[in-house]
DNA sequence: CGCGCTGCCTGGAAGC
DNA sequence: TGCTTCCAGGCAGCGC
């Protein structure tokens, strides 16, 4: 289940392709989150990957054309998605939808529940979407200003999810971010003040970079590019916890609903 | 427009 | 033991 970390990790493992050229397409299913249209990739035939990027939750590929003409491949892992380097020659495993064959490297695509998906946009194309989304969590354009304008009417942890004040932070972090914080998660994101607004955004960069470098959470099923699993998960404070001792308080870890998804949080912790 | 609910999809776990 | 049901996740689409 991918969350930023995740996303970044696979992000680092894929900086061997640069310099590399693309040649090659095989989609065994196209049936992806979004529909899979290799046609759009065919006059990228032969250019270079120059860069390898992240934007929230997709990494894309930067690439340039010998004419100068640039796009981006991206690739979103959706909840069960993985990219990896393969043997040219190795047989298809199960769920494998997609390879990319560059000059020196071949890549996989595998995605069981298909939440995932893979396009190919020209880069005027890619800025556009990636100017419509919040600031990354690492970018100095996140501060408790920008939070407070962009807060609206739902709970702080719904504001997470959505994306509309800081991207890439999914339940995992959310919950984490917010035990961290001290700030129950039920609390209307308009009634936080600009400290707690501080001492949250900090507490969603300190998950993320302890988590980027455990090289991501893994839950069940994540592994990085070279096959690794991301052992995260005991670090975990609250997330899917329900019933055990808070680490500080020893109170039990609650679980409630909210927008249809699990939140775990200490009400003692989080009295806020 | 903003907000919340639903469906997409599969495999693993839990329940009967 | 074997069947059914539930749940996880991000995000688009819909209705209020």
């Amino acid at each position: 289940m991918p969350e930023l970390p995740e996303v970044e990790t696979v992000k680092r493992g894929l900086l061997p392709l640069i310099g590399q050229r693309w040649r090659h397409v095989t989609v065994r299913r196209a049936d992806l989150r979004r529909p899979l249209d290799a046609s759009a990739f065919s006059p990228w035939r032969d250019a270079t990957v120059c860069a390898v990027t992240r934007r929230a939750k997709v990494v894309a590929l930067e690439l340039v054309r010998a004419d100068g003409a640039r796009a981006y491949l991206r690739f979103h892992l959706g909840m069960s998605g993985r990219l990896y380097f393969t043997d040219p020659a190795s047989e298809w495993l199960p769920h494998e939808h997609l390879e990319l064959a560059f000059s020196a490297s071949v890549l996989r695509f595998r995605d069981p529940r298909r939440f995932g998906w893979c396009d190919l946009l020209p880069a005027d194309d890619y800025a556009s979407w990636s100017a419509t989304l919040a600031p990354e969590p690492f970018s100095p354009e996140l501060t408790p200003e920008w939070a407070m304008r962009r807060a609206g009417r739902s709970s702080i942890k719904a504001v997470l999810l959505s994306g509309r004040v800081v991207v890439g932070v999914g339940n995992i972090y959310a919950c984490e971010a917010l035990y961290r914080a001290g700030i129950a998660p039920q609390r209307l994101a308009a009634t936080l003040s600009a400290e707690e607004w501080a001492k949250l955004i900090a507490a969603v960069r300190a998950v993320l970079e302890a988590a980027i470098a455990a090289g991501g959470t893994s839950l069940r099923d994540y592994v990085t590019v070279d096959g690794a699993p991301g052992w995260f998960q005991v670090q975990l404070a609250v997330y899917g916890r329900a019933g055990q001792p808070c680490v500080r308080c020893g109170t039990p870890i609650e679980r409630i609903v909210q927008q249809g998804r699990s939140t775990w949080w200490c009400p003692r912790c989080q009295a806020g």
